[in-house]
DNA sequence: GTAGTTAGACAACTTGGTTGGCTAATATCT
DNA sequence: AGATATTAGCCAACCAAGTTGTCTAACTAC
């Protein structure tokens, strides 16, 4: 039926959302109220080595004061921790916490869990196609999450 | 292989990102760079009816005031008009302009554009396929746009 | 004709980002 | 060693786009 290009970007961003929005969602209700996506990714760096807010900020494609601000957040809600590095006593050294690697742990299985859900529906080689294909399209185009504000809004309550 | 979840959803805001930044670009290139892809959107929305700004605010999910804001920044830049409604002394009835036409022209002919080019990548039945199963995926559960902030920002760099 | 509803304006505030200037610590160069 | 650069992180000012809340004017209904 030959759709258009704009509908096929639509497309694309409403299965992102619809799996990140679902993700946000089920992780409030396992208890971890106060994560939002942006978090995971960025913890996902810190444990990934970015484990200095110029790092962190280089490797989110995001200035390093934006990165330093998500940092504090992260710090305070006790995700990660950040000493002072021994060997250049300018840098702070982050190191993801047992609750920060909790909470990696079940983003995880949750988006696991939603592709399982996929899969289910349309089968798994479609799926494998499905993302082959997105894969050779998107190449190895570096995906930046510079204000992706709806990352970082609450869908419930707080803590 | 059988990806993980997470890198799904990335493949899916990849894709995203890729359409629109492309766009996003050439539509400067063409000319008109003060226009980002959440102005298109909500043209589009406007000329489909949605003509005032509490009815804007609705179709994309977002307060009447945020719409108010949006608009204001169309009308200034001469891509719709706001008159008094004759009908109803409260309503400022928006109309698109003929600018605004030729933005949404030139947007829906680059995404097309862009979308062939993806056709000839990986096929026209593939991608006819991909969005099949997107669509069934995705189903019919509404977009919204409500802090893309990306969407709305000058890109400094190539993707 | 009076009471309620609705559209839009205005203002205060929130969130997440940016730039620019600053200090202190490390690196480099002569 | 000492002078000079570079670098990490911090702070403050500012921007952009959203939100809620309040207000007025115009329409609607009884």
């Amino acid at each position: 039926m030959s759709r258009s290009g704009a509908d096929l970007a639509l497309l694309l961003l409403g299965g992102f959302r619809s799996l990140v929005d679902n993700a946000t969602d089920e992780l409030a209700q396992r208890g971890y109220q106060d994560v939002r996506p942006v978090h995971d990714f960025a913890m996902r760096a810190i444990a990934a080595g970015a484990d200095d807010a110029t790092r962190l900020g280089r490797h989110l494609s995001v200035s390093k004061q934006a990165a330093a601000k998500t940092i504090a957040v992260l710090h305070e809600r006790g995700y990660v921790t950040r000493d002072t590095d021994p060997l250049d006593g300018r840098r702070k050294r982050l190191q993801v916490t047992a609750l920060g690697f909790e909470v990696l742990h079940q983003g995880e299985e949750i988006f696991d869990e939603l592709r399982d859900r996929w899969e289910r529906r349309i089968g798994s080689a479609e799926l494998e196609r499905l993302e082959k294909h997105l894969a050779t399209l998107v190449g190895a185009s570096p995906i930046r999450f510079d204000t992706p504000g709806w990352m970082t809004r609450d869908l419930g309550e707080p803590s």
